[in-house]
DNA sequence: TACCCCAGCGCG
DNA sequence: AAAGCGCGCTGGGGTA
């Protein structure tokens, strides 16, 4: 049974979409606690969710319109559909309503004031929706791609409401050791102050290492030849300044992005509560917000902690993207160098001589190199693997001629901007602008399929792991394994110590269920490696 | 003061 | 054995 939450009422359908009756609903946790078997549909998993968690109601599955429609509005699979073809409405986002400023659905709302006047109808939405879904190219991709983004938008909600563990007293012991005693406001700390007098002595000029412009200038009185301030740049160089400057510039980015204003700022009582957002990114990937969740650097991994008698579970997929182009493409010779390792697989093919090899040629192919020895390696791996790199070749083509591309479950990718255009002028500097934005929006949509698909597959694997996770939890979200991180191909669960072998083999049979969801039988393989550990920085 | 943009770097 | 993709955040430095 689906039930559809508005405002102040909810509406119960049968599961063919015949309305069974409408009820006034007053306590939306109450209600759901009253109905645990429902399937929810609701405008907004966001608005929704947090409060039923709060009430200690955890929901099964629901239908995130607003996710769904975002997905649908673009899908070239649905692209026919009335929901498609309608101009934009108050379930699209709001700078796409100002761009069409005649849409009479635009002057219901406000815009200027955030609110809209009129409450969007989710009945009526959900309709579209499951029609557009039915009528599309490929229902069952579709379908399984909304409800796939749906449970992650449950997942997002319930990570945020759990928390990640993060012990402050260590993280304080980290930041002591790596950059000294907390300083006062607007000071460095020892290790960074003094580091810095070795860089003023080093280039023989005072100057602030934390302005680009400064050091710049100071690196250039010095005799430098310098085009920035960039590490990998600052690399090439030798000079008794260089080795200081970059510990300097490593030391100095966390204090600023995870030091200790930071841990003032994003943790309490133990834990890390970023918001996470589901199809953040215009791939599918999620993104994040508050505390950079998912730029955690390596240096402060340790202090993520399990709670006593609890362990993390940390797994990462491996080469997921590489395997998910594999399958995509039904590469036989690709899905056969994956069967263990799939760099070392590459090598085996004969494609490369190292491992390292393997995965820039990899790299490059994904993302569009053309110069350096990533680009150089790309035709051997084209060789070997034909199917998987004209696969990439046809999206970097299809992006240059302006043309949309679509991942393996229809999330499809958005239309170049105006300044991508094609220019009228025919002066030969418009001319090699162009070709050079053309290229650019090639190299996205190139690897768009790659990254959206992998998404996807992501997707699929968390939701079919926080299904496991929840038979083995009997009450509350928290009392049992949950999910607290996910990080484009890793997710971490916190477990009672005696349920963590268990979690791990579940890990593993959702990623081998993920792989069947997406690509059916192929025999391209997802391993996964998991690590039961008591802190972050002890996994890989 | 409030905002906006840039350079740079963390993560995948 | 890269400088090709996708993000968020910070401080500096400019403008209104």
């Amino acid at each position: 049974m689906f039930v559809v939450l508005s405002r102040s009422s909810a509406s119960s359908f049968s599961d063919d979409g015949t309305l069974l009756g409408q009820e006034s609903v007053d306590d939306p946790a109450e209600f759901a606690a009253a109905h645990l078997s429902a399937r929810w549909v609701w405008d907004d998993t966001r608005r929704w969710y947090p409060q039923l968690l709060a009430a200690g109601v955890r929901v099964e599955r629901c239908v995130d319109l607003r996710l769904s429609h975002a997905i649908l509005r673009h899908s070239a699979l649905a692209a026919d559909s009335d929901l498609a073809r309608a101009s934009a409405g108050p379930w699209d986002a709001a700078a796409e309503i100002r761009d069409e400023p005649s849409s009479p659905s635009a002057a219901l709302f406000d815009l200027d004031e955030g609110e809209p006047r009129m409450e969007p109808d989710p009945v009526a939405e959900w309709m579209l929706q499951r029609e557009a879904v039915a009528t599309s190219l490929d229902p069952a991709r579709l379908g399984l791609l909304l409800a796939a983004e749906s449970a992650g938008a449950l997942i997002a909600v319930e990570m945020k409401f759990a928390g990640l563990p993060l012990r402050g007293e260590v993280h304080e012991a980290l930041l002591e050791d790596l950059l000294g005693a907390r300083p006062r406001y607007g000071e460095r700390p020892a290790k960074l102050e003094a580091l810095k007098q070795q860089l003023v002595t080093a280039l023989e000029t005072e100057f602030n290492p934390d302005s680009p412009a400064e050091l710049l200038k100071g690196l250039r009185r010095a005799g430098l030849q310098v085009e920035s301030t960039r590490s990998w740049e600052l690399k090439k160089i030798e000079h008794p300044a260089i080795a200081p400057l970059l510990e300097y510039k490593k030391l100095s980015r966390l204090m600023t992005a995870n030091g200790w204003s930071w841990l003032e700022t994003w943790v309490a009582n133990g834990r890390f509560r970023p918001e996470y957002i589901p199809g953040g990114v215009v791939t599918g990937r999620w993104a994040a917000s508050g505390g950079g969740a998912l730029q955690l650097p390596k240096q402060i991994r340790g202090a993520v902690i399990a709670d006593e008698g609890w362990k993390l579970v940390v797994a990462d997929a491996a080469q997921l993207e590489p395997r998910v182009l594999a399958a995509m493409s039904g590469d036989a010779a690709m899905a056969k160098a994956g069967e263990g390792d799939m760099y070392e697989g590459i090598v085996a093919s004969g494609a490369v001589a190292t491992r390292a090899q393997a995965k820039v040629a990899m790299l490059g192919a994904m993302y569009g190199a053309t110069t350096g020895d990533s680009g150089r390696l790309v035709p051997a791996l084209a060789k070997a693997f034909p199917k998987a790199i004209a696969l990439v070749e046809q999206a970097a083509r299809a992006g240059e001629r302006g043309e949309v591309v679509t991942t393996r479950l229809g999330r499809s990718s958005p239309l170049p901007g105006q300044q991508w255009q094609a220019q009228s002028s025919i002066d030969a500097a418009a001319e090699s602008r162009a070709r050079s934005q053309s290229r650019s929006w090639g190299r996205f949509t190139r690897n768009f399929i790659v990254q959206g698909s992998a998404a996807e597959w992501a997707l699929c694997w968390m939701a079919s792991l926080r299904g496991k996770l929840w038979e083995r939890t009997d009450s509350a979200l928290t009392t049992g394994p949950h999910l607290v991180f996910f990080l484009h191909d890793e997710v971490i669960v916190h477990t009672p110590e005696h349920l963590a072998e268990q979690v791990a083999a579940d890990i593993r049979e959702a990623a081998a269920q993920a792989g069947r969801l997406l690509f059916g039988a192929l025999p391209v393989t997802f391993p996964v490696t998991t690590a039961i550990v008591d802190n972050y920085g002890q996994a890989k």
